[in-house]
DNA sequence: TGTACATCAGTGAACGCGCGTTCACTGATGTAC
DNA sequence: TGTACATCAGTGAACGCGCGTTCACTGATGTAC
């Protein structure tokens, strides 16, 4: 976390601390390399220990397991998603923020679209953790708010009521995906041109 | 295929035929039940050749390898996901017609879900198999077809024309991978749930 | 109609690989007294 | 302030596993003559 810690290390012959001092972030940070670099479904946890340089071993300490790990990535992901989508509330209207709240959503996954991949990979992560459950809900909860006003009540996920955010959701959501999977160009910055040109347009013909 | 083949075959000690018959669509069946029953990552050729009744060298004469045989389940639900769409353009107006198509796509996609969702995992896709590709291509366009009508010119991915159309295409492909992904509620039937009273505010909220 | 032969579609054993996890261990930390 | 000791956070070797693919092979097919 803080460099403080490393004035803790104590330093071993080869210049290693044999604690490490902030393993967690750091196997959290080399994960999230390896997927965006490599590709989700080439993800191991035996590499990320690699990159961390640290044993096979030492991420259990951390995480319990591989999936452990992943959903620790997920929440985190949810949590910045939160804030990205917070920081984007901004406008003069309650549609100007919805709009700006979801070009910041599609920024946000073509930023790093193997996290984002992964925050919605359910079947490699563990739905029951709770932390990656409440993640997810403020998340959505955020662009509820701008989308049906600071008092709306939440009375389950199927609520007929929920009906505007979630078709500002979906969009958003559906084009982001699209966009990463080439559906708008296969080049490396096809995404990124579909989400100046494309998504404001989209965006236009959404009736919230 | 047909049954006429089984007569062709040589019966074999064990009752089985040393020329299968019809070995590529016993493999893309095997495949699909596999992916459905276990999920898309723990897909495996071996065990796809197992449930053949096959050995492990066999689908290599169809497919080349994994990625082939993978690749050749995503074109053919692509070529489904047309048909569906176009057996869907029915209604009165242009705008009943979409919103019919958008129904189709979701219900598509609950269908088989492990399916679609191979569909558009392009990591482990070989994305410039030709027949892939265009089945793609033709899926986009009868829908672009309803949106726009019939004399609609394209002429790029990133046409701003194409605006209407992705709109639609981006918020019943969100709203049918958040319902999987358990976004209204994680029991069994909750995507089916979903669609049923959900989408259609949804779609409701759709300016085409 | 028969036959030689190239081609096709399978077999099954074997290869090497990287993986996640377990195991007994040890060095470092921090707390109770 | 010192010391004993429980706990924590690492090591690195080893485990067994299932995988995709390759290989030399063989049985079946179908075609040219």
């Amino acid at each position: 976390m803080t460099d403080d810690l490393d004035s803790v290390k104590t330093t071993l012959p080869e210049g290693r601390a044999y604690h490490h001092g902030s393993l967690r972030s750091t196997l959290l940070s080399a994960a999230e390399a390896l997927i965006e670099e490599r590709g989700l479904d080439r993800f191991s946890l035996r590499e990320t220990a690699r990159r961390a340089g640290v044993s096979p071993a030492a991420p259990a300490h951390h995480f319990g397991d591989a999936r452990g790990l992943l959903t620790a990535i997920a929440t985190e992901g949810f949590q910045a998603l939160g804030d990205a989508l917070e920081a984007a509330d901004v406008g003069e209207d309650r549609h100007a923020r919805v709009i700006s709240q979801g070009r910041a959503y599609v920024r946000f996954a073509l930023a790093c679209p193997a996290r984002f991949t992964l925050m919605w990979r359910k079947a490699i992560l563990d739905v029951d953790d709770p932390a990656h459950a409440e993640a997810g809900r403020r998340a959505f909860q955020i662009l509820d708010r701008a989308v049906r006003g600071e008092g709306a009540e939440r009375s389950g996920p199927r609520d007929p009521a929920l009906a505007p955010s979630i078709a500002c959701w979906s969009i958003v959501h559906g084009f982001a995906l699209l966009a990463l999977d080439g559906a708008f160009g296969s080049d490396e910055d096809a995404p990124e041109l579909a989400a100046e040109s494309l998504l404001p347009l989209v965006l236009g013909h959404l009736a919230v």
